[in-house]
DNA sequence: GTTAGCACTCAATTGTACCGAGTGCTAGCC
DNA sequence: GGCTAGCACTCGGTACAATTGAGTGCTAAC
């Protein structure tokens, strides 16, 4: 009660104590059973007893490493505990004939940016059993290359717009006057000359005119400029759900989850807020969600020619395979910027 | 085992039978339980003893409406079962609450068309507690108002095709020689030239000469056609996935489930078979999936000025709430179609 | 044709005993 | 002083039997 002996604040372990963490964390993840002491004295490289690992444990239990889900029962991690064993863990490496499916997926895959961002969220899922999610950042800062107004019919007009990422985006427009080709195409000559260089972030100077011209020229600009700051573009991919079904016991859990998925939002702003943080793995309540409690998310950042262009990332449960899936993200997040960075060819063939 | 009464190959009942079927299947749909003999006799408009009812039960499993899960229990309807009850059922009304959501949810929708669907999409899981899927047909007979090639940068065009249904579509070219902005905006005049009025079904004549602009031309008509007749643009938005976890009771039915959700093209050829043999409800093994052996699909067509434009539909237990399920889709499609038909805006305000 | 009565079936529940994995503690050992 | 063998104790899980009760099928009488 009084003094303790060596590493009092640090978050430090004993080699023992970290030996003995360890093995308790592995074996859980294998099991998804309490661990007791004697399995893990019987686990290689602790040339001690069960009763003094037991000793052991009682400490950990105390500084809120483990935790024991009754009187007679092994011991369990707590998201303390994973964080330990994530924080002390080295870089995996991934398997010979996983790096090959990578490989083979991104020599293979064809189509435009979005359908190679499913594939990839497929792809990642599939690799590792869990839940993956793929998100590509905004163009906020992307400039405009192109604006041109369309005429579907007389009322009705779109307008529809590249980015220099790549990106076309559409806006419909519903003047309430008659509007012929020929208005459209000086609109869209209007639209190209006020518009091309600038990014969304930019204050343009509308033509305060009264004709049908100047009054679709402002129609579009401000449709253009009122993207919700929150749906912001970002576009989000989630691969392999089912494996919710199969990571958490209870269908409350998967509810849960599945349902927090389904909130694109919020899965974005999870992961933007765990780039802000500077965090690649988030276990149980660290992510913010209570209903993700039970939850590890990984995060690793896409970053192509130097910009952050997204993030890809994989949801499990807490006790997953952490090795492995951050190996498997990080990969995926290094081809992903190979495939579309630099040099490279941009998404087709 | 010689004669049978009355009805021998039609698929009609007995007043009594049908009466008695039907209360089954309410009440196993209510409590999700077998249903027992005394249950039934008391249930209202059946002035007859538990025992007489059990001899109805008795010929009533023997022609393969319900099921007994075992001897001492009651019964449970079959698919059978289920397909004579809907297919008696009358038209449900949807509940005033429920129409004015759905009134105000399109009374005050914003947004392009893909954003709308997708919401209307969440609209329908929420208020009827299934999962939802909105189909949006493809546009295979629309015809091109416009198509453009932008400049990205030397390497990288994007061709913009703007279709009379509204849609817009990015394909991404990569010539092996340097383009510039002159030959792009000749690219997009004979683009132009050759493709608006014309659908992804006819043929072009694209010209043979060895130019670069000729050789553009080409490359982008060739994109533009090589839609697979698969993906064949449909796009597909499934809501309230969740629902799935409280829906069925076992992990595994969950897993199976949400896995064939994934698969968006499976669903849509689900929803496209069940309208082209004209199914509005498919009830278990009806669906031709059999890991949606347990599942009930209802699918009401959207027809938008008398073309067919797409489906909404709701997928639930077997034991669903089919007469409210069935009112609310009908509701909503309806809704759809005054939404995006005839004299009415097209998507924005 | 209907139904009351009855014997029967069988899942679900309850109670009991037991096993064993695992613990915490302590006394002795190195 | 740290480690460990030994031991009493805890408590979830399992196995088994007894009991309950919802529900059936059959039959004889109305």
């Amino acid at each position: 009660m009084a003094r303790r002996a060596t590493k009092p604040a640090s978050d430090d372990l004993d080699v023992r104590k970290a030996t003995i963490l360890e093995a308790v964390v592995s074996e859980h993840i294998d099991t998804n059973q309490p661990v007791g002491s004697s399995s893990v004295a019987s686990s290689a490289d602790i040339g001690v007893s069960p009763a003094t690992v037991r000793s052991e444990m009682v400490s950990l239990e105390r500084e809120g490493y483990l935790a024991q889900p009754h009187t007679s029962a092994g011991r369990i991690p707590t998201d303390k505990g994973y964080r330990y064993f994530v924080d002390h863990l080295e870089n995996g490496v991934l398997g010979v004939a996983q790096q090959h499916q990578i490989s083979d997926f991104f020599a293979n895959v064809r189509g435009e940016v979005e359908d190679v961002l499913e594939q990839t969220s497929t792809l990642l899922s599939q690799m590792t059993s869990y839940t993956s999610v793929v998100v590509a950042a905004t163009h906020a800062h992307a400039s405009i290359l192109s604006a041109q107004l369309v005429n579907i019919d007389a009322h009705h007009q779109l307008l529809v717009t590249v980015f220099s990422d790549g990106s076309v985006v559409k806006h419909s427009l519903t003047p309430s006057f008659d509007v012929d080709y020929e208005t459209c195409a000086e609109t869209s000559r209007q639209l190209n000359a006020l518009l091309i260089g600038t990014t969304l972030e930019t204050a343009v100077q509308v033509p305060s005119r009264q004709d049908h011209v100047a009054q679709l020229v402002r129609d579009a600009v401000a449709a253009l400029h009122a993207q919700q700051p929150t749906a912001d573009g970002e576009k989000v991919f989630i691969g392999g759900s089912s494996h919710v079904a199969d990571s958490f016991d209870g269908v409350e859990t998967v509810r849960k989850v599945l349902s927090i998925l389904e909130q694109e939002l919020l899965v974005v702003s999870l992961v933007q807020d765990m780039l802000s943080r500077g965090l690649s793995v988030a276990i149980g309540t660290e992510n913010g969600f209570e209903p993700l409690s039970t939850c590890a998310v990984i995060v690793a950042p896409v970053t192509i020619d130097g910009l952050p262009a997204g993030a890809v990332g994989l949801l499990g449960p807490t006790r997953m395979k952490y090795q492995e899936a951050m190996a498997a993200a990080g990969a995926v997040s290094r081809h992903l910027a190979r495939h579309f960075g630099g040099d490279e060819e941009h998404a087709n063939h």
